[in-house]
DNA sequence: AGCACGCCGACT
DNA sequence: GTCGGCGTGCTC
């Protein structure tokens, strides 16, 4: 008998992932735990190798050896008992490895190095060649040498080590060195008493030890002062520290330090709440006395202060002593929720996103397993808080598709906040001012309920909304971008001092370049995507692998000097806005402009500070950024997104245009928006004008119901990609015949719901060939699927799938491209 | 993944 | 006869 645990051993192979059970030594009986990291001997070599115990088993006896666990690696298990559910759930229902869904919760800097080392064994019995001698001498110096260190000083040492190694005279180990990072705040303080301290100086001038001196004047009037800042005022170095702390004069107070990213202006603001927010705020509050039975879909207007009420529901929460998370479609777009945050909530909020570097990631994840923050905000990646007892969970804009992760595991934030809230009988409020069709027809069978927010909260009423016929445009002559009637809404708004946004979803100067004489289109090398010409740049770029090129003089096809541009883009729209008015102040905000680390942030409070007119933007412009000054938005071409292969592109483009509006008016200013489109009459256009929801969703749903799509069906989508689109093509043919092996064992003949093997819609995107299978769940069922899709592409992985090609699987892709 | 084992060709 | 090339298969 002997004392057992199973651990999902950490390395990213397909063939490990399943838990392997290692014995406990009698030192390590009392700290094992759920959860915890351990080092253990893997492997043929023994390898030690970082573990997760996911389960204690106790006292077992075993048909197959077993290893015992070299140490527990940190006492304070990484994850939580819930976690541990989370992920088995997880790799369930996403089909992915233990190990894809720890890396998802787990922060990266808690790692682990490992390298071979030569230690002596035995004295050797002949004499040793020359350059042995040196290798043994090396060793010798400290005792072990690393593998690595050897080769790398002396060439042919390989060798030399294994034949050593053979005659028994050194033996090669495993070490390892945790790596951890955390940063530690070092204070010095004085501590001799304040009587001596003049003394003490009078003895560091003696000894002409004016830096010390120096120094400890400095602390005299600023004790416990942090050591860098003492190094930088006093001009003190390390070595005058050091020697202080030698003579007992100073000590020196580590103390863990979390770093806070970016430190904003946190503005103050306590908004009276009206009656529709205070009903709202009750209802949620109900479920904390009574439980929360279902999740609530909160459906605002814009403007309709749903912030407000998220702070009053955590507020709530926390007074209870429970923990909260908020989540953000991407936190870097909307810093002002996140100082309205901090402004009520202080010290207690941990902030995650993917602007932060892996040491601040960290950082803020052990402020949240300290106890040290109760509330957590930020991307969808913040569903991991690593918090025993969540009380609610928030997700804002939850119809936002940045919510699906695109890395695997493919999770659904919404989905993964629904198991979470159920673990801890927490609440979940999903709030938008466009609820996607699914949660809505979920609010529609009961399974949710619903909570509305007709009335914007400084009750003015929503924008006038004008619909521009482009075509129309065209026919009586205007061949430019903007209507005359947007340039009129535009100049008056101008003309009154008032700010303006113009949006289009569509970065760089024009989205493609041709040549007007053979009609070629310059496109990417590396993907079969056309270039997008950037001004700026004078270059054409490639917006899916970041490829950049020179524009080139003539057509590389024809040769002929004939090249144009055709398409627009946002540089485009400030160029042309720039040439009719030319006394304005332009901002752009794109992906191109916000690159910088903070630059996103810097344009917006350039623009709240009225330091330009018109701000001209991308999707980055339309949501939750609150200017008081903004009266007109116009949007350059409402139904560009509409033609995409894709059956959510109405549902993106009803939610797109609600809340590009939704800039307009928001504060005591009346607002206008000028939609501009050539086809006008798509129901999604019609029913964003009219702001109604209701009518877009009927549309919308019988649709949906029709072809089959979410929420009334699943699908499963497989893509295989590599370089080599012969092996790409072999692989994805690989897997349809093994699934279709295995049904039809199972007795299916009829195979007809799953989709391909076809090529992608975008085929090739950078230098990976790219082919699909789409699978709906009609006829069979999904659970069922999902596991003869796990048997082929993960179990089997090794056996049908060639190293050559990555395998992508994603239930519910938020795109079929 | 990463390592050991093993089977084969090129060399002392 | 032996060294080391990489193909194969296993990891508690």
């Amino acid at each position: 008998m002997k004392s057992l645990v199973e651990v999902v051993v950490s390395n990213n192979s397909y063939n490990t992932d399943r838990l392997f059970t290692y014995e406990v030594g009698d030192d390590q009986k009392e700290s094992i735990r759920l959860g915890q990291r351990v080092l253990v001997p893997f492997g043929r070599g023994n390898k030690p190798v970082q573990a997760y115990v996911f389960k204690i088993l106790g006292q077992k006896d075993t048909d197959f050896k077993v290893k015992k666990i070299i140490e527990i690696a940190d006492y304070d298990p990484i994850l939580t008992k819930k976690q541990l559910d989370m992920v088995e759930w997880m790799r369930e229902n996403y089909i992915c490895t233990y190990m894809d869904c720890i890396n998802a919760i787990c922060p990266k800097g808690i790692g682990l190095e490992n390298y071979k080392v030569a230690v002596l064994k035995n004295t050797p019995k002949d004499p040793l060649s020359e350059k042995e001698e040196i290798i043994v001498g090396e060793i010798q110096k400290s005792g072990s040498a690393s593998i690595e260190k050897l080769t790398g000083k002396f060439g042919s040492a390989k060798k030399i080590i294994s034949a050593l190694e053979k005659k028994d005279v050194i033996e090669i180990v495993w070490e390892y060195k945790k790596l951890e990072n955390k940063k530690y705040v070092e204070t010095v303080r004085l501590c001799i008493d304040y009587e001596d301290i003049d003394i003490n100086i009078e003895r560091l001038k003696k000894q002409r030890a004016h830096k010390q001196a120096e120094a400890v004047e400095f602390l005299r009037y600023n004790d416990e002062c942090i050591k860098s800042d003492l190094k930088q005022i006093t001009g003190a170095s390390q070595a005058t520290i050091k020697s202080l702390l030698q003579k007992g004069i100073v000590e020196i107070q580590k103390e863990e330090y979390y770093r806070e990213p970016d430190q904003q202006d946190i503005e103050e603001s306590d908004i009276a709440l009206n009656d529709e927010q205070k009903a709202a705020v009750r209802h949620i509050g109900k479920g904390f006395s009574e439980g929360f039975s279902k999740p609530i879909v909160l459906h605002g207007v814009t403007g309709s202060g749903k912030t407000q009420v998220y702070i009053e529901a955590i507020e709530k929460a926390v007074s209870l002593g429970k923990e909260c998370i908020m989540l953000v479609p991407e936190i870097a777009l909307t810093p002002q929720t996140v100082s309205r945050f901090k402004a009520r909530f202080g010290e207690g909020i941990a902030v995650i996103h993917s602007g932060l570097s892996a040491g601040e990631k960290y950082d803020q994840w052990r402020k949240m397993k300290k106890g040290h923050a109760n509330v957590c905000i930020g991307a969808r990646s913040a569903i991991f808080s690593p918090f025993e007892n969540i009380g609610i969970i928030i997700i804002d804009e939850f119809h936002e598709s940045s919510y699906k992760s695109e890395m695997s595991p493919k999770y659904d934030t919404i989905e993964l906040s629904k198991i979470m809230c159920n673990m801890h009988g927490a609440g979940l409020v999903l709030g938008s001012a466009t609820p996607s069709v699914k949660e809505y027809y979920m609010c529609k069978t009961g399974e949710y309920d619903i909570i509305r927010l007709e009335k914007r909260a400084n009750n003015k009423l929503p924008p006038k909304i004008e619909l521009i016929d482009m075509k129309r445009e065209i026919d009586s002559g205007n061949r430019g971008i903007f209507s005359r009637r947007f340039l009129k809404l535009l100049g008056d708004a101008l003309e009154r001092k008032e700010q303006a946004m113009i949006f289009l979803n569509r970065r760089g100067y024009s989205n493609f370049v041709y040549c007007a004489e053979c009609g070629f289109v310059l496109k990417c090398k590396r993907c079969d995507i056309s270039m997008t010409y950037h001004k700026d740049i004078g270059g054409v770029k490639c917006h899916y692998c970041g490829h950049k090129e020179k524009m080139p003089q003539a057509c590389p096809e024809c040769g002929e000097n004939a090249l144009e541009t055709g398409g627009m883009g946002t540089q485009r729209v400030v160029d042309e806005i720039k040439n009719m008015y030319p006394q304005s102040h332009i901002l752009r905000m794109d992906r191109d402009t916000t690159s910088r680390k903070g630059a996103h942030s810097h344009i917006i409070q350039k623009f709240r500070r009225k330091e330009a007119d018109i701000l001209i933007g991308t999707q980055m412009i339309s949501k939750g950024h609150d200017f008081p000054d903004v009266t007109f938005v116009g949007v350059v071409s409402a139904d560009a997104t509409l033609n995409y292969p894709d059956y959510k592109s109405s549902e993106k483009t009803f939610q797109l245009i609600t809340q590009v509006s939704g800039r307009a008016g928001r504060a005591s200013l009346p607002g206008v928006v000028a939609l501009q489109a050539h086809d006008t009459t798509h129901y999604s256009i019609q029913h964003a004008k009219d702001y109604d929801y209701e009518g877009f969703y009927d549309k919308e749903i019988r649709l949906r119901k029709t072809f089959g799509y979410e929420p009334f069906g699943n699908i499963l989508s497989i893509v295989v990609s590599g370089r080599n689109k012969s092996s790409v093509m072999n692989n994805i043919y690989k897997i349809h015949e093994g699934m279709t092996y295995v049904l039809a064992k199972k007795g299916f003949e009829d195979f007809s719901f799953i989709m391909g093997p076809s090529e992608c819609p975008m085929a090739f995107i950078n230098m990976k060939h790219r082919w699909q299978m789409v699978i709906r769940d009609s006829g069979i069922d999904i659970e069922f699927l999902k596991k003869i899709v796990r048997f082929v592409c993960i179990t089997k992985r090794s056996k049908i799938i060639d190293e050559d090609v990555n395998v992508s699987i994603d239930i519910n892709p938020s795109s079929i491209m």
